[in-house]
DNA sequence: TTGTAGGCGTTATCAT
DNA sequence: ATGATAACGCCTACAA
């Protein structure tokens, strides 16, 4: 291995200026520089972080850890929106995931402050609350897509189902739909029920009585094996003579069924029938057709922010926890017309 | 940070001792390691793997490099059994990607010669051909669910799309289906190539006339911007008064298209039409109704077996460079019925 | 079975 | 503006 000493003997210098050149420090002549700068390419020279670490003990690394419970169908953009602000800031990413159980997450705390980790992003696959294990680890840490129970208090960045709710739910009305249906999300899942509460308050809002709302619970259960109602729930739905005119779902993964459930009663998108989904899982919401009307989940941003946030933590450790929401874009496509 | 000098002092030992404690070598007493591992687990030390790295010039850490060509749908899976098994081994990965920039790709071999890696790991998200900017660095490298293009020679591991495509097309054929339609993958990706050649390899065999074969290309053009076919060529297919009693697909996301096209023309399925996928993206598969039978891409196993592979190569570097392939599950659910 | 000395490649400190 | 030297935390080699 080519080590900085090599270098400085090749271009006839001291270690200490070759390290001035390698980090981009001040006072070196642009003809020392130059000289330096040869030896390197010449001798291929790169250099070593390990060693860098022991003696600066900055590691420039960020930990991801992740639960993945079930398998996880979207949320590599996450990861996606990490490793590209990582990658533009010379920092490094470790990956680690619990697989759900708190003793290797305890063990991965460790291996983590092993590797002088200077921070740690929290992932989960699903918008819900957690309980990290940090225990007397104190890193700075912000939770991405998952928002702290009590115990903790930690900086997050979560979507804003919210809005997102608020806004696909205020499209329709805009289009003249007076009898909804809403398809829930599994109620253990915090992005379902903030998605279900501003349905109901912009309903409420826009003066729809209680009877036009049909609502029913597409699944429930433990996250990744929850019971699935949805295509039952959606044909019922339908097929009452009184059927209403729009239906919004939980996710995208639900609207699928009710485009099945609804051209297995004849019914046409979305001429007979509007359907709306949320997350702009686009595997499925553009190969649906028509294609699917929905709210996209900012996965890529959460990441990037998310990761800028967490190193601004650690250069300002002031700075208070806090909770930032990043907006869900409305995503209108063929699947909602105007009554 | 404690350090393994402190602990030395405090268990009232020299630090090579607690070195020894540490990294479990022998000729410790008893005695000698319970005092060391009471100081250890009362100043919460942890050894420090930048410094342990310096010195014995062994990382133990694999470097992922991935493509990212295009929102990367499923194969989040691949990562996980490379994590899984690199936790199960005590080994640590480091994540990058190119997003399909060579340069980019140049200096994330930089980057990994900077972090000592000890052997890297080539993932793409679709199953193709690829030429690694491997350059002059010769790091022990295993290709996963690529292939090596003609410039280099290089172990890889990759999923049996040839097998999978002929259990399903037999699977087909057993049922009594001898009209069947078939619906290609870009034309681009090896997988889709592999399974429609092995579709045809296994009706030729079974005697079904060509003219029982309605074959229709679903989309091409650039992975992540192609032109999709498939819901017009579904309807083509089944609109014919003619029209096959199965189709197969190139992959989940198709069938989605063709279930859609199906219903809308009063279809039932499987009663009138069966329908088959390929990849079993549970997304997917297990959200349409009936669940579609399909034959499951093994992304778990190729990263755990590739990562496994990978530490072969690196311990015995005698190996020679070879293809695996890994065998594709069929999965039966509920869209396939017999004739 | 245990301990001592030295060195890995780098950056920090302090001279010059 | 440049350089000499120490120090980071650990492991290797060797000695006791």
């Amino acid at each position: 291995m080519v080590s900085i000493i090599d270098v400085a003997r090749a271009a006839g210098v001291s270690n200490k200026t070759v390290s001035r050149v390698v980090n981009g420090e001040p006072y070196v002549t642009p003809e020392m520089r130059e000289r330096v700068e040869r030896a390197i390419r010449d001798l291929g020279y790169v250099p070593n972080m390990a060693a860098r670490m022991v003696r600066s003990s900055r590691s420039r690394t960020f930990g991801i850890i992740t639960d993945y419970v079930s398998t996880t169908p979207y949320s590599g953009d996450i990861v996606r929106g990490i490793q590209d602000w990582a990658t533009a800031n010379g920092k490094i990413i470790l990956l680690a995931n619990t697989g759900g159980d708190p003793e290797r997450e305890l063990s991965i705390w460790n291996t983590f402050r092993s590797h002088q980790i200077e921070g740690v992003l929290y992932v989960t696959m699903y918008h819900r609350v957690v309980d990290p294990e940090a225990g007397d680890v104190d890193l700075p840490t912000v939770l991405i897509n998952c928002h702290p129970g009590s115990r903790v208090d930690l900086p997050s960045i979560e979507p804003d189902d919210t809005q997102g709710s608020l806004d696909l739910t205020r499209y329709l009305l805009a289009r003249g739909h007076r009898r909804i249906g809403y398809i829930r999300l599994n109620p253990i899942l915090l992005g379902g029920e903030q998605r279900y509460e501003a349905f109901r308050h912009a309903t409420t809002e826009a003066g729809i009585p209680e009877n036009d709302i049909i609502v029913r619970l597409g699944m429930e259960g433990p996250v990744g094996k929850e019971t699935n109602y949805v295509y039952s729930a959606a044909r019922d739905i339908l097929s009452d003579e009184n059927r209403p005119t729009a239906i919004m779902c939980g996710n995208d993964e639900m609207a699928i069924q009710v485009y099945l459930a609804a051209l297995h009663l004849g019914l046409r998108i979305p001429e007979d029938v509007s359907i709306a989904g949320f997350d702009d899982f686009q595997t499925l919401s553009l190969a649906l057709k028509p294609e699917l009307t929905t709210a996209a989940l900012p996965y890529y941003d959460l990441g990037f922010k998310g990761t800028e946030r967490l190193n601004q933590l650690i250069e300002i450790p002031a700075d208070r926890p806090s909770r930032v929401v990043v907006p869900c874009e409305l995503i209108e496509r063929g699947s909602v017309s105007s009554k």
